[in-house]
DNA sequence: TTCTTTCATTGACAGCAGAAAAGAATCACC
DNA sequence: GGTGATTCTTTTCTGCTGTCAATGAAAGAA
């Protein structure tokens, strides 16, 4: 979270008035006697609060007369004003850029990409910031300000200085990467890990918003897993968390990279799949895409394949929910196109491993679009801003 | 963490004095210089902060000249008069209760156990109020009052009401324990699962101290596992976590009680390491002690029991490790009598299954007198004396 | 002795949030 | 159409907390 330049307005100032702001973010249009409620201040607090932030326009008031109370004087609605500021959100993955325009809100406006033919940084960078001048020009259109740049990076990324410590894809080795963006463009930089920075686009504008401790899964190309626990994002002591991809199913199972057999990734990852896949039917698939028809075709190897992979991911989620306990467990990745394979080795899996009461764990869907990681990187850029405590 | 009766003299008031007097708890004495550094506050703070805790006597000025600066003037250490109050923590098993009368700074002054010959509520609980009302005589003794009983209990329990919702030991259903027990006594009294007890003990006065995170693995009758994540105990959203017990091993493996195959308390846990010595032996082995004589004796089939027991345990803790980055393992409880035969084991499943940098995590072991449950009970207690933020 | 360094305290001050009360806007009822 | 009840919102006042800056205190060094 370094900025590398001073933003002038920063929404919220005092403590109470972050709280306030970010509790009208996340759950849309409140009147002041509900903010009042919700975030336990006094009323006085929240009128003291969220006349400077309507002062200088994150907050307006609501033409909608919603939820008027059944007696007594009619409530006013508050909500964030998504329009008065832009972010710009973007993922780097080995062989593309992913970047979208988003308001505050997070929803999306703009979004870009462009391949990548090398992955060095001296490459990437170069495009990278040819983007965001892209995306600036935009918001000039929009005539609002960017008043933030995040960036999501697979691998090890330490946060607290935006720097890259080591992104296998990517290859990349201790880069700093929010200098470098830093300077290279004048925003303020937030530079994070991918499926942490997805994790916190859905604390505070998805299934995880309200929620104190949820898990995130992905599935895809790599399994991966983001944690909330007392409603901070859980980073690691060593920046490393929610490795549930080499969490191992079975000592019998397939070899990983990783030195390990039956690990969850070697079993339920993408090219484990495709792998299977060609194993079983013989013949030389090679996209995700091709598995799947083949596996709705009714393949019964091919439904095999998909069903013990549904088993590895539903034993993970049992194994995170054993150890945290979490309220809810969003499954999502473009793995979920294969979800009506998976969803039944899920389920049981799931609901043998899990123990007791976790056992009332909420487990659910959510379909992630391709510009969703970079979202997520415009979601830690507006967590920036907003100056909530990530500590 | 319900409090029947209001305490009349709470050493910390203020958010500032609860911390100063936390941060001075844990690291034992501190100059005044050394605690604004420590938590951010400034000398002013501090000061304003130390005074009054010192005139209500739980500071005091440490005469002892430790640590002067190289230059300028000598530093003043202040630490906390452990006898200024007293706690009893108790642990109530199926067959005993273990109680302990322990000061400020969590040291066992006095310990008691009585035998149970009933678990039931009605037998138990006037065996507890007569446990307590003896320590309360010794506290007598000592010229201190006790301020507060803390009970540790295993299953699922609500620190928030006081209330045991399912104890499968002890066949306990929804008990409002702390009610019942502060009404009998008097005393402010807490309730917890025994091994979040634990842990807060370890947290606050053991090898958890200045960790924000790091796990707590019980080894023994069961296999436990506490978790503190962002400097907070975890409780799980339904009330389990750290299950880890649970989480499936081997697929393959021995059943459990839980329904499952493999899992790690099937494997690990005494029940499952005297049946594996039976089965090993051929011999009636009933106790963990005569197993523990059998491996040292040298029988290879009675110390790969053990061995595969600690490959168990390493996984478990390698899953751990890989979900939750803590910066710390600490290995504990009954069964670390045998570490010996574990330790390699642990080892090396450990190293195998943790993945990338989280295998920096410092693993560790530490002795558990069977009071030391009790002591977690009391470390508990403590805590909500002392006002500490445990939302 | 005087300067430097570090620790500790003091008093003034600013800011935040709560309490209480007043004001505002509506409905229900007579 | 008044009047009261009810709920939302704001205002004013007040207390508390923690920082700031200045001061005092206690050593060693020059």
């Amino acid at each position: 979270m370094r900025s590398t330049t001073p933003h002038e307005a920063v929404p919220a100032t005092t403590p109470a008035a972050s709280l306030v702001f970010t509790t009208v973010l996340s759950h849309g249009p409140l009147t002041r006697a509900e903010i009042a409620r919700r975030t336990r201040l006094s009323p006085a607090a929240v009128t003291k609060a969220v006349r400077p932030l309507m002062e200088v326009g994150y907050l307006v008031e609501d033409v909608d007369e919603g939820a008027r109370p059944a007696l007594g004087r009619p409530a006013n609605l508050v909500r964030v004003d998504a329009g008065r500021a832009l972010f710009i959100g973007i993922k780097v993955t080995g062989d593309e850029i992913i970047a979208v325009l988003a308001d505050l809100c997070c929803h999306i406006r703009v979004a870009r990409h462009v391949r990548l033919t090398d992955r060095e940084p001296a490459a990437v960078l170069p495009a990278l910031t040819a983007l965001v001048r892209e995306l600036l020009l935009e918001a000039d259109g929009f005539g609002v300000r960017v008043r933030g740049l995040g960036l999501a990076v697979s691998g090890d990324v330490d946060r607290t200085d935006g720097v890259v410590r080591y992104s296998p894809f990517l290859e990349w080795r201790d880069i700093p990467l929010a200098e470098i963006v830093g300077t290279a463009t004048g925003l303020p930089v937030t530079v994070d890990n991918d499926v942490r920075a997805l994790t916190v686009a859905e604390q505070w504008f998805g299934a995880g918003v309200g929620l104190s401790d949820f898990a995130l899964v992905t599935v895809g190309a790599g399994i991966g897993c983001g944690l909330v626990v007392h409603g901070r994002v859980v980073s690691g002591a060593h920046g490393v968390a929610g490795e549930i991809g080499h969490l191992s199913i079975d000592p019998l199972g397939p070899p990983c990279h990783c030195g390990n057999n039956g690990c969850v990734e070697a079993i339920a990852a993408d090219p484990a799949i495709l792998r299977g896949v060609r194993e079983a039917t013989g013949r030389p698939v090679t996209t995700a895409a091709e598995a799947l028809e083949l596996a709705h075709g009714g393949d019964p190897g091919v439904r095999e394949v998909y069903a013990r992979a549904g088993e590895a991911i539903g034993r993970a989620i049992g194994s995170v929910v054993n150890v945290l306990g979490p309220e809810r467990v969003i499954i999502s990745g473009e793995g979920l196109a294969a979800y009506d394979l998976f969803a039944e080795g899920i389920r049981d899996a799931f609901a043998a491993s899990a123990f007791g009461t976790a056992a009332q764990c909420d487990v659910m869907t959510r379909p992630l679009p391709f510009e969703e990681w970079a979202r997520g990187a415009a979601a830690t850029a507006i967590q920036s801003f907003i100056g909530s405590d990530t500590r």
